[in-house]
DNA sequence: AAAAATCAGTTGTTTTTCCAACGAAAGAGG
DNA sequence: CCTCTTTCGTTGGAAAAACAACTGATTTTT
């Protein structure tokens, strides 16, 4: 059972020890299911209570839209927990969960987990609390309608991050541009223009930010 | 005191009898304030282990770039909370709150209140993972690249959710452009070649996909 | 009922992005 | 040292979006 050593590490877990985490399992009907290439873990539509967590393996979570077109929303790593926000908010399934090869599930129910540790419900929360803040910063550079825009809004937000003007990312510029969805060269142009408009550096992944031309970004008025 | 007849219904006190949210308040560290016209309830920057509640009035979010310039990121109305996620998840924050006029704040630390009341936590929990679908769905719809793209996806999600063909959008047009972050008249032209294609009928708010051309969507293969 | 305001569609122009292809630079491995 | 590969910047043409302005229709106000 060697699961649970790995179990005291994942953030779900934090401060609990083997025997709280075994006490929770036991009484959070807790499951434990393995799948195999190509299997469903979870169909869009269903409604479920149990929160999913992904013991060993990868799987896909998928939507799919009114044609039939499916699309990849997300890549669930071991240690990651999925549908969460479905089970927690009641909602039915909008996205369907794939096994691309062998994969590891255990399914909890969070209410019940929660009544037997405090712990868990807090750990759960901040995770979540976590999930949403990287969506909303995304979703504050997606907002911005031109490339430009959408760089400065990154770039500005990581110097604020870093508390310096000079930062590193952690991304290359494809996965930039993925995450920006935008595309790649017209990114690399866009910020070409910005380093030659004097209100960028940049070498490989390290960045500077000048703090010149205070009358760049879209600065809307607050109606006091 | 009538303040806690609207605590009642609001969704954080879900199940909560009058006699448990004030036992709720009085052990964790409620505390009530008054804001004025351009006063600012929070700093980006600093840190809060408790999440506002707006009693009355309503409150903006609003986010300072590396220049200076300010956006509003949202309005908070009564019955809203707000900071929840950094509170949760221990971050300092990134955004502030101003009140642009007379505003009404509860604070309340999360975590002693979910030591009073199990039902609080999981209410709260509720209410994250539904702000939590929300900005993944959206999400979706702006992850696409061109206005025409986004318009199905966020149309497909209709009517998924309607589990019809036929369904009714709560926006208008200006709303709904805003919400993909699209210019109003290039959607409206894209609705127009949309209808003009036969993929969709609308007037008004009420909209029809058509099962046809199904090769339309961006059907991204799944490397299985 | 008339006037005003709001909303949605259209058009024309400018700007920006997308796409595909190319080439230079950097890194990995033999 | 050389080759193979990956990454990144650049370019040019086609497509799309942004922007501004206008019109007609509908709704609200007076």
């Amino acid at each position: 059972m060697g699961i649970f050593a790995a179990m005291e590490k994942m953030p779900l877990f934090h401060g609990l020890d083997r025997e709280q985490i075994q006490e929770l399992f036991r009484h959070s009907g807790a499951q434990r299911r393995t799948y195999t290439r190509g299997e469903m873990v979870l169909r869009a539509g269903e409604r479920t209570s149990r929160l999913g967590l992904l013991l060993s393996g990868s799987v896909h979570v998928i939507r799919e839209d009114f044609w039939g077109g499916r699309t990849i929303v997300g890549v669930v790593e071991a240690g990651d927990v999925f549908a969460e926000s479905f089970a927690l908010a009641g909602e039915p399934l909008e996205v369907s969960v794939f096994s691309p090869g062998e994969a590891e599930v255990l399914f909890l129910d969070a209410e019940a987990a929660g009544v037997y540790s405090g712990r868990f419900t807090v750990n759960l929360l901040a995770l979540m609390a976590g999930k949403n803040l990287a969506l909303t910063r995304k979703m504050g550079h997606m907002a911005r309608k031109t490339t430009r825009e959408k760089l400065l809004s990154y770039l500005s937000a990581q110097a604020i991050r870093a508390g310096d003007a000079s930062f590193d990312i952690p991304l290359d510029r494809q996965q930039l541009a993925d995450f920006l969805a935008v595309d790649r060269s017209a990114m690399s142009a866009a910020l070409g223009k910005l380093r030659d408009e004097g209100i960028l550096e940049f070498r490989k992944n390290h960045f500077h930010l000048l703090r010149r031309h205070p009358e760049e970004m879209g600065e809307e008025e607050l109606g006091c």
